[in-house]
DNA sequence: CCATTAATTAACGCATATGTTATATATATG
DNA sequence: CATATATATAACATATGCGTTAATTAATGG
C-alpha cells in the first residue's frame, strides 16, 4: 500500500499543485488548525475525496494531523512551506533583479 | 485545442511537482538557457518526452522559448520563480518561527 | 537536391489520480 | 444500547498524465 510519507519537494510541489488542496493549505494557513469537516466548502466535492485530498498532504509532509474524539484537527506544518520559500530563495542569484522587492515584503519592522 | 497558458499557482506548483520537469527547472537556473537537446539527460527518457515536458513549464509560465535556427532555447522566467517564493513569503506570519533563518539567507551583504 | 540535425506532433498503451456512492469505524449522547 | 456525528476506507468509473515509437516539420550543409 506504501503509505510511507515522501516530503521531497517535488512532491510537496505535486500536492500543493492541485486547486483543492491548495484552497486546503491556504484554508488552514489563515483560519489555522481545523476539523476535516470545517473544510467541506473549499471546493464542490464530497467528504471521502476532501478527506483524500488531506491524505495526499499528508504523506507530502504538509500537513499534520491530531486526533479530537472523533474529529481529526489538520494543521499546515509551518517547515514544510518554509521548505518551499526556501527552494526559491536559495536561488536568489537567478532572480536578482526582483529582490530588493522580496526584501521589503520580508522585513520584519514592515508594517 | 487549449494551448493558452496558465499561469496560476497551481498549475505552477503541479508543473513542478513533476520530478523530470524540477530538474529542468533546476538545470536552467544553474546552467542558463538551454536548447532542449541539452536537458536530454536530466532523466533517462526520450527527447519526446522532454519536449513535453517543456510544453507543460511553457504553459505553466515558468520558461520561455526562444527560436535559434532549428534549435528552441529554453529559459525559466525569474518572474515565476519569485511568484513561488511571494506565496511563502506573504504566509510569513506562518512560519514566523523560521523567520530570522529565512532572512540570514536572504541578506544581500550575505557572503 | 538530398542527407543530417533538432525538435515537435501523432498515435497509442498503461499507470495514476480524482470523483462518486456505499460501507466501515469510532466516539458521543439520549 | 441505539442512534447520531465525524471521518475514513472500499469499490468502481472515467479522466489525465507520462512513457514509447513513428512520422512530421524545419533549418543546415555537402
Amino acid at each position: 500500500m506504501s503509505s510511507r510519507p515522501d516530503p521531497s519537494l517535488a512532491t510537496q510541489f505535486a500536492a500543493l499543485g492541485d486547486p483543492t488542496r491548495l484552497a486546503i493549505v491556504d484554508r488552514l494557513i489563515a483560519d489555522g488548525p481545523l476539523p476535516a469537516g470545517a473544510l467541506q466548502d473549499v471546493a464542490d466535492i464530497s467528504a471521502p475525496a476532501i478527506s483524500r485530498h488531506l491524505k495526499v498532504l499528508r504523506q507530502a509532509g504538509l500537513v499534520q494531523q491530531r486526533v479530537d474524539a472523533q474529529r481529526r484537527i489538520y494543521a499546515v506544518d509551518p517547515e514544510a512551506i518554509r521548505a518551499i520559500g526556501t527552494w526559491t530563495i536559495t536561488r536568489q542569484e537567478f532572480w536578482q533583479g526582483s529582490l530588493d522587492r522580496l526584501a521589503v515584503l520580508l522585513d520584519p519592522d514592515k508594517d
